[in-house]
DNA sequence: ATCTTAAATTGACATAGATCAATAATATCG
DNA sequence: CGATATTATTGATCTATGTCAATTTAAGAT
């Protein structure tokens, strides 16, 4: 199992303040919604919350259970999927540090989160923490503004499941990934080429993701390969060779 | 032009308290968001506020330009819509009344709002807006609500595009459209056959939210009515005749 | 290193849905 | 009321992507 994987998220912003040991080594103190609670709410939050890891591949939550916690992502990739009764599946979501999971104010998930790499995630329990968004606005703002994108990439999605085609599909998933996992390492205080990365999905998790086939996604990567637009050493590290050329075929271009 | 298409709504819920005679006389005063401001905020606010209506098809906002002014449906139905730089479009979510348009805390929208059918809206200007987000955080509470019953069904619509037939999609579209238009319809005091309903969408409107061509959702229709699971009436009109057979193509059975 | 297993690629073929084109139904207008 | 325009349906193809099957590549274990 490599190790690479982990995306540990390191700033210079003010932090939680929490002196909990715990929270002292927490990768995300800066930039999560720990900073937006006060001291006294975030001791008590501290004693109720729990860090837990998890293998790439394991189930995080599910569909069926009622929701007993939420969580943040501390550290790697959680993938967010539906499933249809038959068994077809769909990706809705990638989370990244400090992203937060699960479904606020409801006592059910609508969806499955797994760990796409090895996860370490701080959880807490359901009723408290919506307790304390009902009575901390700016926690609430927070995790109001992570929603919100949310939503955007959702809709962005939505275009790309409806309307593209599959080179298209696989252009617009390298460009987003690679950023995303950029900022990510810049965070972190690593440096990071944007153009060079670790693509830690594999060809079935992305055919998950882009509402195709295993086989067809293959033979995307084959044809941007040909075209010079990319290159892929040992199937998993990506080069973007031509990012105007994949911009246009995601169509980032201004319009 | 028919005029059945408005939706208003009412119910006998504590409304706004507002008693400027366009509240007074407000569709949505007791379901929006005004019902979380204080009189005074609502007084402030009512003075900047505009009723705009739209007539189906025209543009309410697009995506290029920045964004003055947010909204709240008063009644009618709004298609939020995304278009790639060829022209390709994608439906991205239906609002029905009390949905508040526009992206809180940015300056540029994502997406194209349009009419589908007449439309009133109640506009007010973007940065004092995001002010009383800021200083309410009632008021927050009940968009941040919105938004994530929004992001529930991107992400429901996600599964849809990504791995539903064409036939699943026209069952899955006609159900949710039915439960919307109904809910719309009790909330106003109307009785109404959850069964029975005016399909408000053209055949294009419902290929650009499927993700197909107005032939396959043509022939789609065709193949449901064979079946006998719908009836239609002047290609407007429709009939649900099995729900269960639906439910089923629509993946909404448990599991 | 060699063996084993899982993941990715590639090829041959099938098919759902797109495209192009003709007709039919409905709505609009004089 | 008929004439015209718009929207929906249906049919005949075509094509992108899915399906099934055979290799190839890489990773992990002994």
């Amino acid at each position: 199992m490599h190790n690479k994987n982990v995306v540990p998220f390191i700033t210079e912003k003010s932090d939680c303040g929490s002196d909990h040991p715990v929270c002292q080594a927490c990768e995300v103190r800066a930039c999560g919604m720990c900073p937006e609670l006060n001291t006294h709410t975030l001791q008590e939050l501290r004693k109720i919350t729990r860090t837990k890891e998890y293998k790439a591949g394991e189930q995080i939550f599910c569909d069926e259970e009622p929701t007993e916690n939420y969580a943040t992502i501390k550290s790697g990739i959680v993938k967010l999927s539906k499933i249809l009764p038959d068994g077809r599946q769909q990706t809705i979501g990638l989370g990244f540090p400090p992203d937060f999971i699960g479904r606020a104010f409801k006592d059910k998930n609508s969806s499955f989160a797994s760990a796409l790499t090895d996860v370490t995630v701080c959880t807490f329990p359901r009723e408290l923490f919506n307790d304390y968004l009902k009575s901390t606005p700016s926690l609430e703002h927070k995790l109001f503004e992570l929603t919100l994108n949310e939503l955007d990439s959702a809709r962005e999605w939505m275009l790309m499941l409806g309307r593209m085609t599959a080179l298209e599909k696989v252009a617009a998933l390298l460009l987003d990934f690679s950023d995303r996992l950029h900022k990510a390492r810049i965070l972190q205080g690593l440096d990071s080429e944007k153009n060079n990365f670790e693509l830690l999905l594999t060809r079935a998790e992305i055919s998950d993701f882009l509402g195709l086939t295993i086989e067809t996604v293959s033979r995307q990567f084959s044809t941007l390969k040909q075209k010079n637009l990319i290159a892929i050493k040992n199937q998993r590290f990506i080069d973007i060779l031509d990012r105007a050329a994949l911009d246009i075929l995601a169509g980032h271009e201004n319009y």
